[in-house]
RNA sequence: GCUGGUGUGGCGCAGCGGUAGCGCAAUUGAUUCGUAAUCAAUAGGUCAGGGGUUCAAAUCCCCUCACCAGCUCCA
């Protein structure tokens, strides 16, 4: 007899080799019906297997992490199974869970279109409808190679041949269809109860672009129709809040055809922009930084020392002046260097911070521009700090600290990431090592969490970098610091030692917005364009209730004019709540109704948009109240 | 850059072989109104650009550009 030892610490006496549905059947209830795999002993595995050992046994449902995975995996099979049951010749790629759902990879001759997703969604539904159990079965390696060369699944055999020795082969059927796969799945495709289809995509096999481009249909499932349902709806209200067509409705940007990936800003867009350089400065000089600003174009030899034109020189943009060759700037490094090297520095001058809002042009590949988020040109809220190499540790604790500062006053959720060094860098591994060491010091001494981005470091040094979440949950780089170990000795930089020698110091490249164009872009999404009062475009709008009221309304809007409030009055010949529901669709954080009685007492009535009508007030208290929620940054 | 899709007045959409409509916005007039849409009239489009098929193209075909989703790449 085995030992198995439930959740709850309960223990159960079971025959050897009984399989985990049996235990599930007698424990019956509502686990009976929600269970989709289990773990045993630390190991997910399917409901079907059987037990050898002793065990701990916890069941898995939707509700866990581990139960979607399952449960989307399986969904993945039947969108396969559906897929070779309709069409000849396809070859099988990858068909993993992903956040929010799952996708297979195809190789087929003819593209699939529209059409086909819904010919393939209903093969699925009938798949489902067939409930069809998952069995799995286990092949030695030889074995695995001959079987799928036999079906023609070249990806697979590649896939098999280069499976670790021990790795145990297994594959699992469901109906006719066989995949190569570690498992578990759900006991049959019937416990798939809400399934769809989503959208269809090119995918380079193992992600590269060396290799063959694969079709990949992505999709979803859930075991009610109603979270199907609700997801798809939550989707739906997270594209209202596209900072693409938010950035219209608003009036703060435009990018247009005359130049793709190069955004124009307008004057909403350009309020929110100087809201945040100003802050910027403000939070740059309490931390001691100096501002700088170098040139766009520089010449070519500049570019060749940087180690830009053999590194980055696809992604640069050239031009020539006087049959010379100059590049426009795509990072701000080279020009801080040169501004450095102006004058003899001394150790005591040490650590110097020059801060630079830098304009930077890249050319991105046309497929990956996206609004304000990826784009051509943007401005970097730049620094780079020379420092002694003692100082690196403090240094990038600092940098660390300003940007959890700054974050914090948005309100942010981020995620951090270490990377490592990239193939084609500069420098010894020795160098690089002790970099990223340093790094992760940091980061475990200050306890937080962080992934690692093994071979996606700049081609001067390992970085740390802050990942924010748009809209749709994608996430994009913005802060980052990067050590750098390459430029200063490149440059030539020196400073005086105690010793009265020469030496080189280390310098620390960092940026805490990113760049001012993304940073906007998930500020919008992140506020659903409801700006906090300080950084609203229009902070207050007045409404006269007629044509009598216009004359207070306009002295109402001098008042706060004086104490620096971004005000407007809406003169225009229509009723209040038209007015309101102008104001309250451009998000003006507070509208002030005047009509007779505010006129008399000189008062407003005073609608916050999110809490509606808060009644009158007397003018100057409202204007107190104005000028110290900006002034704090109320979120 | 690659794969698939989309491109119709400022915005959101309909029309998908017989030469363009709807809603919102805009303009003008009336209305002078108390917390998310007052009424009426008017104006606005070489249907992304170029080429082709056809008696006839927004509609079918080809090329280019841009955008969208994803892949690759990055702040």
């Amino acid at each position: 007899m085995l030992k198995v030892t439930l959740r709850d610490n309960s223990v159960r006496e079971v025959p050897a080799e009984t399989r985990i549905t049996d235990i599930l059947n007698e424990l019956g209830g509502r686990l009976k019906k929600e269970a989709l795999a289990a773990v045993v002993n630390g190991v997910l595995v399917d409901l079907n297997y059987q037990l050898t050992e002793d065990a701990d046994l916890r069941f898995v449902t939707f509700a866990d992490d581990e139960g979607e995975d399952v449960y989307r995996h399986s969904s993945s099979h039947i969108l396969a199974a559906a897929v070779k049951r309709l069409y000849k010749d396809v070859k099988l790629g990858i068909g993993p869970a992903i956040k929010d759902g799952f996708y297979y990879d195809f190789d087929y001759a003819n593209s699939f279109g529209p059409d086909d997703l819904e010919r393939i969604e209903a093969e699925m539904l009938k798949i489902i409808k067939e409930d069809l159990p998952f069995e799995r079965f286990e092949l030695a390696r030889e074995e695995a190679v001959n079987y799928f060369s036999d079906l023609g699944e070249d990806y697979k055999v590649e896939l098999i041949r280069e499976l670790p020795a021990e790795a145990v082969i297994s594959c699992y059927r469901c109906g006719d269809f066989v995949d190569l796969c570690a498992g578990p799945h759900l006991p049959s495709t019937g416990k798939v109860k809400a399934i769809k289809l989503l959208n269809l995509a090119g995918a380079y096999w193992r992600g590269s672009e060396k290799n063959p481009m694969l079709q990949r249909i992505y999709g979803t499932s859930f075991p009610k129709k109603s979270l199907l349902e609700e997801y798809l709806k939550r989707v739906e209200e997270a594209k209202k809040r596209d900072h693409r067509k938010l950035g219209r409705e608003l009036d703060l940007f435009s990018i247009q055809d005359e130049g793709p990936g190069f955004p124009f800003l307008h004057p909403n867009g350009m309020i929110i922009r100087n809201e945040l350089e100003n802050y910027w400065r403000e939070e740059h000089q309490k931390a001691g930084y100096q501002e700088i600003k170098t040139p766009i174009i520089l010449n070519r030899a500049l570019w060749e020392q940087s180690g830009h034109w053999d590194h980055y020189k696809d992604n640069m943009y050239f031009t020539k002046i006087d049959d010379l060759d100059y590049a426009v700037k795509p990072m701000n490094c080279p020009g801080a260097m040169l501004i450095y090297k102006t004058k003899m520095r001394s150790y005591r001058d040490l650590p110097i911070r020059l801060g630079e809002l830098g304009l930077v042009h890249r050319h991105e590949l046309s497929g990956t521009l996206h609004g304000m988020m990826r784009v051509r040109s943007f401005t970097q809220d730049d620094a780079h700090i020379f420092m002694l190499p003692s100082q690196i540790k403090e240094e990038v604790k600092k940098v660390i600290a300003l940007t959890e500062k700054m974050y914090q006053t948005f309100g942010f959720d981020y995620h951090l990431e270490l990377s490592t060094r990239p193939e084609n860098s500069m420098g010894s591994d020795e160098m690089w090592e002790e970099a990223t060491n340093i790094l992760r010091e940091v980061l475990e001494e200050r306890g937080m969490p962080y992934v690692v981005n093994e071979g996606d470091g700049a081609f001067y040094g390992p970085k740390i970098d802050f990942h924010l979440t748009d809209s749709i949950g994608r996430t994009w780089q913005c802060g980052t610091v990067q050590l750098d170990f390459q430029m200063p000795s490149k440059f030539g930089l020196t400073y005086v030692g105690e010793d009265g020698q020469k030496h080189t110091p280390s310098a620390l490249h960092r940026v805490i917005y990113g760049s001012l164009e993304r940073f906007m872009a998930v500020l919008i999404e992140h506020f659903a364009g409801a700006f906090p009062l300080w950084m609203a475009p229009r902070q207050v709008v007045v409404l006269p209730i007629s044509e009598k009221h216009h004359a207070y309304a306009l002295s109402v809007v001098e008042r706060l004019q004086q104490a620096g409030v971004r005000v407007e009055a809406d003169l225009r010949n229509e009723k209040v709540g038209y007015k309101i529901r102008e104001a309250q669709l451009q998000k003006v954080p507070y509208m002030l109704v005047v009509g007779d009685k505010e006129m008399a007492e000189r008062q407003v009535s005073v609608r916050e948009r999110s809490a509606g009508d808060l009644g009158s007030q007397n003018l100057e208290a409202f204007v107190a109240k104005v000028q110290e929620e900006i002034a704090a940054k109320v979120r």
